[in-house]
DNA sequence: AGACTTTTAAATGTCTGACAAATGAAAATT
DNA sequence: AATTTTCATTTGTCAGACATTTAAAAGTCT
């Protein structure tokens, strides 16, 4: 593990780099103890303070995780389900957010990856998830619901429908582009009108995956990213209207 | 912007988080620069040193940029597609190296999600997506080529499929999905057999490709997931044979 | 006046040395 | 044998210093 002192870069990405590869290319094994912080000044020939910054940036993607005490030290870490799906939210909605993604654009990425979980969700659901979905559904037709609370139960009925598919790395990819869209989603108003026309199509989409009939979630899905794109058209169409006075 | 005295994380984390929030929640906008660090270190009462520690764990995850000199410091990075593709690549392909995902539920998931392109690919392929694809079928068509060759140019022929779509998160999130599978794929050797099979699979593609066929395209794409959790079994069913000896 | 050079201030990058706090092993005590 | 204490090791934090980079500002020359 060496770093090169032509690269133009900071000592301490550099040396992040390089312990970054070790553990990629499977030289650092998980749960392997890195050599402790003097130690690895002395190796790469830095300060402490230097390597402590290239830890901090290998604990910020979570290859790593730091003990303190005796017997103590930096840890190649087992990266879980649940960490890189928290990454993934972040860096997508930073995404989706600064680089001035059409709303068009971003539903229709969304609403093609969950059509690609329906044939497994409809062979794999069980009543776990036809439960947790009827119970969103009802939850949204719920007279009084702020929209906020709309949409949290609209991420909760889609994301059970995901996790139907069970496949730890659909659910990963997938539940971060959904949750990915929601402020996107959150701008939209969805009135008394909309919010039944999306109620009938999660009712429609559960009892298709109720009776395994796969063509019939993606049909719904289709409309519903139709009329999803409808209404985010409306929005931006009413923004500019605005604007113009 | 302020830190929870409660929290018993490290200090360097609690303000990596604290700046975090500030960014997403849009407190701190793209190209504003951040206070110095001397500055930051006085308002969170803390040392240089460990506000250098937050700003580096931002800065892995490509959420500020550093300039050093005058006029220099820490500023809001607008991520680009190609940044948080390649920290993608990074965490999944970790994910399923390290959590003992099965070959079957990564293929079937880098596959679903590539079928859900077929329908946007369809419609906005264009001359280069069809070419770039011919020329890599031309290429995996040679007799002498390396395993690895192979599967460079197979992942090369897929990212053009996922390029077809026009849509930049689906690429982001594909290609992350396609490249991941690499280490996995490079395990299986690909016979000139099974490479004969996979080609006429890949020209079936592009020929419904070049010709609008969404359905058809789907339909390579499953044989192709069937074929590839063939020849992925038959790997592992070799290996434990071999280990039974 | 305008173009070029030099100076300078501000910021990050790095190093050194120190102490605090945590932690588990080892030693001492009951 | 069980419990307590000691102790060495390691990370977390701090303070201060110097090096390096950078662009604005000041100065100089034509």
């Amino acid at each position: 593990m060496k770093i090169n002192p032509n690269d133009a870069a900071d000592l301490s990405a550099q040396i992040a780099e390089a312990i970054r590869d070790a553990i990629i290319n499977g030289q650092l094994i998980v749960d392997e103890r890195l050599p402790s912080e003097a130690e690895l000044a002395e190796q790469f020939d830095v300060s402490r303070s230097t390597v402590r910054e290239a830890l901090k940036r290998l604990a910020a993607q979570s290859l790593i995780r730091t003990q303190r005490g005796a017997f103590g030290g930096a840890f190649v870490n087992r990266i879980s389900f649940e960490e890189a799906h928290g990454q993934q939210i972040t860096t997508s909605t930073l995404l989706l957010s600064m680089n001035a993604v059409s709303f068009d654009v971003a539903c229709d990425a969304r609403f093609a990856m969950e059509r690609a979980c329906a044939p497994f969700a409809a062979e794999h659901r069980n009543a776990d998830h036809l439960a947790t979905m009827r119970a969103e559904i009802h939850r949204q037709s719920q007279p009084g619901l702020s929209d906020e609370s709309w949409c949290a139960s609209d991420v909760a009925f889609h994301r059970a429908l995901v996790d139907a598919a069970d496949n730890p790395v659909l659910s990963y990819q997938l539940a971060g582009a959904v949750e990915a869209m929601q402020p996107l989603m959150n701008m939209i108003t969805f009135t008394a009108r909309s919010r039944e026309r999306i109620i009938k199509l999660h009712t429609d989409i559960t009892d298709a995956l109720e009776a395994h009939d796969s063509a019939s979630i993606e049909k719904s899905l289709i409309d519903l990213s139709t009329y999803t794109k409808t209404l985010g058209d409306d929005v931006i169409a009413a923004k500019q209207k605005a604007n113009q006075n």
